[in-house]
DNA sequence: TATCTTTATTATGTCATACATAATACACTA
DNA sequence: TAGTGTATTATGTATGACATAATAAAGATA
């Protein structure tokens, strides 16, 4: 009955139970009835809780998990966790499942965020990170004015990089990105192969942190990546 | 049998049944068996061929269905999709289930996007687009020093900006963000208050992305955006 | 008493079966 | 030919059972 007048005033409902027990545990844990590091009921006791079988509550279960709401052990039963925002898409940053237009979209966002970041990178870096980065550059082959492109040690550079800004969230992101970017780089889809000329360093980055500002060094790091930009753009 | 001398090699096999059927169905995926469009075999068929029992099937199509990687329909069976590499994110990605920590990260990426975005920008921008931003700004209210800080005004000329670089993915990005953005705005969880001051307008970021260029635009908006990272920087 | 080992308990993981539901295909009617 | 109704079918849901592994409790040994 009830539902009949919900369907006349919001359409259709689409939503199967299992979309209705996920909402009503979501609620749950937004009105902090559940805080983090509480266990869940189990799902015997959610299932006749919420007058659904235990299938349902499971199929429930699963996609909160998936979200990084949750953690369930074997006999502790589900946990809540801090949700890690970004773990659940390290599964579909697959380069050989995403198709050639997402792919080029994080190389590109990739490119912004390491363009983007400066003011984050000035406002936290710490003299020992540019240690850090002064001996991550001086194991780098040394190079003129053209480079074998080494992968790892651009890994190694612009990791560190996203690790002084601080955002862990980002980090992460940079790490699911890695495996794309190198499929990205390897593979046709961008049209144009780099030139491997090397425009500003990742010396003269670190000169720039050291001693520039946050304009600086985006033009800097603009500069430096302008063989991806040049790749992208045609 | 075979198991234990895996588990030799590579530590402790922490996989369930359904992590092993969801890997083997991704390596299907990615081995093409399977293209976009397809219809994969129904759950019973792929239990039986895979040795296990329908429920497992069922979990592993799950998480599929949550990376977007297929989509079911009550009779077709399972479809290959695109996958939306975001889409699933958007339910995680709750304001009052994030922690604050998170939260604040998410504040931050947006605005490194936004400083970042400026050369898919200036490659990409239309006459078109430089028209429409003009439309926005000239319906957003007056101000001279101070402004009333309208997040629907905001929200427009922002979003149109991430369409303009053409990249779908973070346009999507910045879609999800906007609860939270909103959310942490308002929140009490960065310390200061904003000034409500403009420095630069939305006028005249459009004003550079007609006669400027990239880097204009980066400090542009940096300063635009001025007020968020000094709430920030504490 | 303290620590180690063994056993019992318990909640999730997996399986099997049955039925409900909705989307499609097919046949039938006008 | 178009429209309607029925049959089919694959997913959605329910139920009951057992396997498994993590924990707790009991017991044994020093």
């Amino acid at each position: 009955m009830l539902t009949v007048i919900t369907e006349e005033i919001t359409g259709i409902d689409n939503s199967s139970l299992v979309d209705k027990v996920e909402a009503r545990l979501v609620e749950l844990l937004q009105l902090q009835k559940l805080k983090i590091g509480d266990s869940i009921p189990k799902e015997i006791e959610l299932a006749s809780a919420l007058g659904v079988s235990r299938t349902v509550v499971r199929e429930a279960l699963l996609r909160l998990r998936m979200m990084g709401l949750i953690e369930s052990k074997k006999k502790k039963g589900a946990v809540i966790t801090s949700p890690d925002v970004f773990g659940n898409l390290s599964k579909s940053m697959n380069p050989y499942i995403l198709d050639q237009e997402t792919l080029r979209e994080m190389f590109e966002i990739r490119l912004v965020l390491e363009i983007g970041m400066a003011d984050l990178l000035f406002h936290r870096i710490t003299p020992s990170d540019i240690e850090e980065l002064k001996k991550i550059v001086a194991n780098e082959p040394q190079v003129t004015q053209y480079h074998l492109f080494n992968i790892e040690h651009e890994i190694t550079f612009h990791g560190k990089l996203y690790e002084i800004t601080g955002n862990n969230a980002m980090k992460k992101f940079q790490k699911m990105l890695l495996p794309i970017f190198d499929y990205v780089h390897k593979s046709g889809i961008l049209k144009k192969q780099p030139l491997f000329k090397t425009f500003v360093s990742h010396k003269e980055l670190v000169d720039i942190l050291e001693k520039g500002d946050s304009e600086k060094f985006r033009n800097g790091m603009r500069n430096h990546l302008e063989n991806h930009f040049a790749r992208i753009f045609e």
